[in-house]
DNA sequence: AACATTTTGGCACTCGGTGCCACTTGACAC
DNA sequence: GTGTCAAGTGGCACCGAGTGCCAAAATGTT
């Protein structure tokens, strides 16, 4: 293991307290509501200091999303031998759907903060966006190389995450508490004719 | 017709004047170096003017795309008697298209200015949703109203703009060059058999 | 301990956006 | 035309997000 010295000690922990406060000052009296004076205050730090952690107050918001792209890109960067490039997709994607299931709690209170600021809304989408050029990227790795087989690739990439979001969206609607796996096999059963 | 009196006419013309003074500092300045006080200078009102004329400073750049969200919502209000939901949706996207051909250069103008302003990106993707959203009321008004079937029709939905994200992209990539319209019926082809 | 480096806090500033109020201007009487 | 009323405008003060700058504090090093 890497020993971490008090100074990178520190930071991790001003960090983590900074989100933890935003999101619980969030959820109870919404996004807007919030100042980032209140968030720097609840955490002990100055506002100065807030915006040095977090380029934004949506940022601070979204700081669990950073993490699930990551992890997103090393499951597309390990495909298994032998497999094709939809299938080393539908693989990453379930893992994800279970990684939501664990988070339920979390996902419902952000979902609500979502719900009340607009500017959230956009922000989230641009998230997707993320993920589909991932996905693109990985389907057009596995793909043909020719311009049609490519372009199909990149369309799979944008109907599976728009045919994603209404899944999680409907998960959401009802609480998390389908089967959010089943949900996201379906949608990716109907998808899977689109790849290349 | 309707006689406009003095009054409405100046709004109309305040209004437009706005529009076009702020779209032609953007594509020369980019959005973010461009402020609502050198907007409302350049159209001979005052600051405060603007806001009444337009709520945010991203809104005088959207206005265009309100437009375009009218007109699909009442091609899609307006079936041909006899063809499926799907016909209808498809009808009214080549329609846009040849709206997007016809505007070629405005809309490159325009796409330069949002490739230069992230804030603008994270909000067109919010009108994306609004079509998508139009476009699942369309095939679940069409379909059998038992849940999968909805389901299937939301998510033909998410799946259609995603691929139509993805053409108008690639379009624009090419200088809006390309043929937009056989580029929108293939995706529309690969899209159908997700349609409920 | 003394020194170098990183981190922090505070201040001043810009810009987007809003509430408020006084003032002007078009609409409509008579 | 003149007076009256409502609609529209401009200016001002204010708030919150975000940034540049610099001095003070904390940490790491020798």
């Amino acid at each position: 293991m890497t020993e971490l010295g008090l100074r990178e000690r520190k930071k991790a922990e001003a960090s983590a307290e900074l989100e933890r406060a935003a999101l619980e000052l969030f959820a109870r009296h919404g996004f807007d509501a919030v100042t980032v004076d209140q968030i720097a205050a609840a955490a002990d730090v100055s506002r100065r200091t807030f915006f040095r952690y977090f380029p934004t107050k949506e940022d601070v918001f979204f700081s669990r999303r950073r993490a699930q792209m990551d992890a997103l890109a090393r499951l597309l960067a390990a495909p298994e031998p032998g497999e094709t490039a939809f299938e080393t997709v539908r693989r990453a994607l379930l893992r994800l759907a279970d990684g939501h299931l664990a988070d339920r709690e979390r996902i419902l209170t952000e979902q609500r903060v979502l719900a009340g600021a607009p500017a959230l809304v956009a922000r989230d989408l641009e998230w997707d966006r993320r993920a589909e050029r991932a996905f693109a990227a990985a389907l057009e790795a596995g793909a043909k190389r020719d311009a049609v087989s490519r372009r199909r690739a990149r369309v799979c990439a944008g109907a599976l995450v728009g045919a994603l979001r209404v899944v999680i969206e409907d998960w959401v609607q009802k609480g998390c508490r389908g089967d959010l796996r089943k949900a996201g096999e379906e949608a990716l059963d109907w998808v899977a004719p689109l790849a290349p």
